[in-house]
DNA sequence: AATAAAAAGTACCACATGGTAGAAAAATGT
DNA sequence: ACATTTTTCTACCATGTGGTACTTTTTATT
């Protein structure tokens, strides 16, 4: 099936391709990107790209798969309770110094919105791990210390993860004016949930930011 | 400028397309949508249409006012406090029953992301209306009864936002599994605000919605 | 060095894209 | 009835699209 197992060397090329989907997808989008367009950048031609991945879909979801398995994968290593909103936060936090990846599901995620999307399956399933992982933490820490006002986790969980989306989105449209980590965390204390501070590492102020000279990374 | 002023019997053709355009743009967002597909879904070759829009981003700019227009017009008329929050429940309540909306701005405003996208800017100014309006509503509604958890009224505003359009996201992936509307009415009670219901129209439900069979619009 | 496999390229294809030029048709005002 | 303006069309253009067929170059294995 996958043209390709990550043999040999060519799995560099691979590697560079990915890596330039990604960067062009997350600008972009999907749909309106070419595949040689991220062939040029990744200097190949359009065919040599279609010999790694058969097709424009095929990239799109091993970019996907890439980007995200790195940051969930600590999610089914069964973190428990507030370890799962933490990480969160901290994903989050970085993503400050990562407008691409923001850019990224924001785009894509909307586009898959469309059944017939290529990655609408893997979407509908990440929002639902998600959703699961985070339900099952706020139901840990509302045993311990209710909510000031009664909501079920799940409710929580979906909440929580709307949120971010929607601050996301805003703080792409008009970076200056949101802080999305800072919003979650007054979300979460509503909730009556104090989560540990995200340690704020110095390099992650002040980066410039590829294709986004414009957009300031510092919240 | 504007190649037409809504004079004389063209102003109906200028409506058809307009729908035309937004139904497409709704189904399938901006980019991916032609001029001529649009053209042909409102029986006119696709340079009649370009006679009365003179560039397929000029058609987005008016697709776009004509739908928020209607919603957004109640705001400009002064309406204060808890009405702007039941004014927002009540369209986002009748959203249910036109995926198209809710599909159009979700797509379209992920991709006016972007800063030259052609809605950029009527993105950047709506979310600023919206949020300013919101957070005057809060403002007066915590000064009558402060919410349990100390929030800013803007900052309040935001994550109403925020929430709404992470919910619709979510709402199109898998349409049975949540219910933007309650969750918001969960959210303002979290604040201490206990919005007046809408009023659950019969006809809303069981709607037969074009071009998505499989989305069943009750919630 | 020979060989098999993998990687990359050239040349193409059929089709879609937004937009322009200029003419024909229809509606409108007098 | 006539002249003018508005609307609509056909034909075309340069460019871009994802993908295929086939060939050449590179790489790794013996």
């Amino acid at each position: 099936m996958t043209p390709k197992p990550p043999t040999r060397k060519g799995g560099l090329t691979r590697a560079r391709i990915v890596d330039s989907a990604f960067e062009l997808f997350a600008e972009s989008g999907f749909t309106s990107v070419s595949i040689r367009e991220i062939a040029a950048h990744a200097h190949i031609s359009h065919v040599g790209l279609l010999h790694h991945f058969g097709s424009k879909d095929e990239l799109l979801l091993e970019v996907l798969r890439r980007r995200d398995s790195s940051d969930i994968a600590e999610l089914r290593d069964g973190a428990h309770g507030i370890e799962v909103l933490e990480w969160a936060l901290h994903v989050i936090h970085d993503n400050v110094s990562r407008p691409g990846i923001v850019s990224l599901f924001v785009k894509v995620s909307s586009e898959a919105t469309d059944p017939d999307h290529p990655a609408h399956e893997f979407f509908a399933n990440r929002y639902a791990l998600l959703a699961e992982s985070a339900g099952r933490a706020f139901a840990e820490l509302f045993e311990d210390s209710p909510p000031p006002i009664a909501i079920e986790p799940l409710e929580a969980a979906r909440q929580f993860i709307a949120l971010a989306d929607g601050l996301q989105l805003q703080w792409m449209l008009s970076p200056h004016r949101v802080t999305t980590y800072d919003s979650l965390v007054v979300f979460l204390r509503t909730l009556g949930i104090t989560p540990r501070p995200v340690p704020s590492f110095p390099e992650h102020r002040l980066v410039a930011v590829a294709g986004h000279p414009e957009r300031t990374p510092i919240q």
